[in-house]
DNA sequence: GCAAAAACCGATAGCCCATCGGTGCTTTTT
DNA sequence: AAAAAGCACCGATGGGCTATCGGTTTTTGC
């Protein structure tokens, strides 16, 4: 009866994202390993049973955010996609879907977004803009590094 | 048995989009001018019922996108959020979730995207950040202007 | 008052994530 | 080698959300 739903192509849960988080912080866990860690979290959360990390890290795998060796008997997970690499593609999601062709209004939404930053945050920023404009005058548009 | 799912704040399904979209494009449509709106759109796609497009302008309302004022005998519907503000919100979950902290990270994720941010969108973004600037230190931080 | 239109209510379907239990294979331990 | 422990895999269930209508009530206009 639906036709479809999601509209942003990178579409997470919230114990996916703990698990890939868990990954970043460390790569090349096993399921178990993965478990422990959240129970370790703090604060302390309520954490799931093993099972149920397992069928994330399965659903995280057959989405491709996961990649993952078998080592002895156990499956050894690790991201394929960094943190800043799955950043970049979310906000590409959100400005495909919702930017009007004006570079203006993803500019002073961006800028909207960094106004909760403090002033020493908008000055990194400056200074990073600084640094990439002479780096774009420099060597042309490079412009894909993945992480 | 479930905790929670949703990661984002701003969920929006396909239809809901659509007819938000409707909005932005013109304000102060009731349900059924939003419906021959959709129905006329190019390309041509398959278009729900009227009824469906009262249940998403009643979602959309409860959840705030829209608001409405009884016009004679109908309610008219208008975004009572913008496009831009829409996206700097999404961008700000999106940046909430996933940023680690860094200040390059966020940019440097933006940049990965917008690949064609050529010298004069940085420009106007310098341009933006000092606005932002000097507006916070002229009236301290307010942190909340809908649009 | 009556008819048309719109609002409102409620039901159904389909998707997706979270959460486990159970089963069977593999590795490890006695 | 037999028993034990660990893991993967399958399948089921629950709950949330959007999409989609049908039907009923309310409102409006004549």
């Amino acid at each position: 009866m639906r036709s479809s739903s999601n509209i942003l192509s990178h579409n997470l849960g919230e114990l996916e994202l703990r698990v890939l988080e868990a990954l970043w912080q460390r790569p090349h866990l096993d399921a178990r390993q993965i478990h422990e860690a959240l129970c370790a979290q703090t604060p302390p959360r309520r954490t799931p049973g093993l099972n149920t990390i397992q069928s994330t890290l399965e659903r995280l795998f057959r989405k491709a955010y996961v990649d993952r060796i078998k080592q002895g008997h156990a499956f050894t997970y690790h991201a394929s996609v960094s943190r800043g690499n799955l950043l970049g593609r979310m906000l590409g999601d959100v400005i495909k879907l919702l930017h009007d062709g004006r570079m203006e209004t993803i500019l002073s939404s961006f800028v909207q977004v960094a106004s909760d930053l403090d002033d020493a945050s908008l000055d990194e920023l400056e200074a990073l803009i600084r640094l990439r404009k002479s780096q774009q005058s420099d060597a042309g548009v490079g412009g894909d590094q993945d992480d």
